[in-house]
DNA sequence: TTAATAACCTACTTAAATACTCGGACTAAT
DNA sequence: ATTAGTCCGAGTATTTAAGTAGGTTATTAA
């Protein structure tokens, strides 16, 4: 099992995508600027969620990305699955062959984990997330940092960033 | 966040001694040949367990180890925190500084995950696991292969390994 | 038509961690 | 004295994450 910045990206990436629905494709570059996140790492984690049918792409200028389904049917679970973070808490995969093709002694302990992460994670939509006061907070005030900035050079937002921390 | 063998190991280990506790201190080598946890890598395991006092070592011939603590009081989050592997979902270890010491778009769904995982070891002790029917099966089954063939070479317990693949 | 924009793709790199092995030193029971 | 065990440090192979770099292709707007 793990859980690491992929997976974590994936989803945030995902829910900036939900949170900016309605205002045609989104560019990795915005989301990149937004969430600090590298645009070629997000080029990478993009490839599988468009290849795990999650997102559609619109090419050339003005293009970027659009969620593929509705928000409420897109769970966190999905989105770490696509980039390959198995929340998958068994060293077998579940088939109980964990010691010489016998099952190890704390099979089932791993898979109950299993179980209840997955679960949870199923249970929590974009849609979800959206709405959530903490998540709304945070999606304001990164509105209000990067919108009006767009006539600003590479430089200003480097210095402004500097400023901020 | 990451669940490996690693912490995997360490709960069977911590499980084995538990299901053996009142037959005197057990050694790495019975608890390698019974779960299949190379010697060397479960002396690793078993100095950081000691370092975070769950066990206490007696050295010598008949000598291992054994638990420091009643087992209902052990907690699989206890072992798998031992061993340094976090179950902690954040990468800002719950700190909230994710994104250029700002909090990110989805540090709280990941707080919230860890505190399901958190809770859900916390509640499992070693006690717990015991008792399991599934626990007791494979314990059985690994007393009887084990037991008996105390007096058998390296080189024919191999040939018994490889038989039963 | 051309330049800019942005997706798309392949390959490489760095750093860290896992899951070991190996060799030896210390300790205590027989 | 020997042996069975813990204890300890170093080293290694493999994998993965996370990010760089450099390009090609598709589309729009000037």
């Amino acid at each position: 099992m793990r859980l690491t910045t992929k997976g974590r990206y994936a989803v945030t990436a995902m829910l900036d995508l939900a949170l900016h629905e309605g205002q045609g494709p989104i560019s990795l570059a915005d989301i990149s600027e937004r969430q600090g996140i590298s645009l070629s790492y997000l080029e990478q984690l993009f490839a599988k969620l468009r290849r795990n049918s999650l997102v559609k792409s619109v090419r050339g200028p003005g293009g970027g990305y659009q969620l593929n389904h509705e928000k409420q049917s897109i769970s966190v679970a999905q989105v770490v699955d696509a980039v390959n973070e198995s929340v998958e808490a068994t060293g077998c995969g579940r088939q109980g062959d964990c010691q010489n093709g016998e099952t190890c002694l704390t099979h089932h302990l791993w898979c109950d984990l299993s179980n209840q992460i997955h679960s949870f994670l199923n249970g929590i939509s974009l849609a979800d997330l959206v709405v959530r006061k903490d998540v709304k907070d945070v999606a304001d005030r990164q509105d209000r940092r990067h919108s009006g900035q767009v006539f600003l050079t590479a430089t200003d937002s480097l210095l402004a960033d500097e400023a901020s921390v």
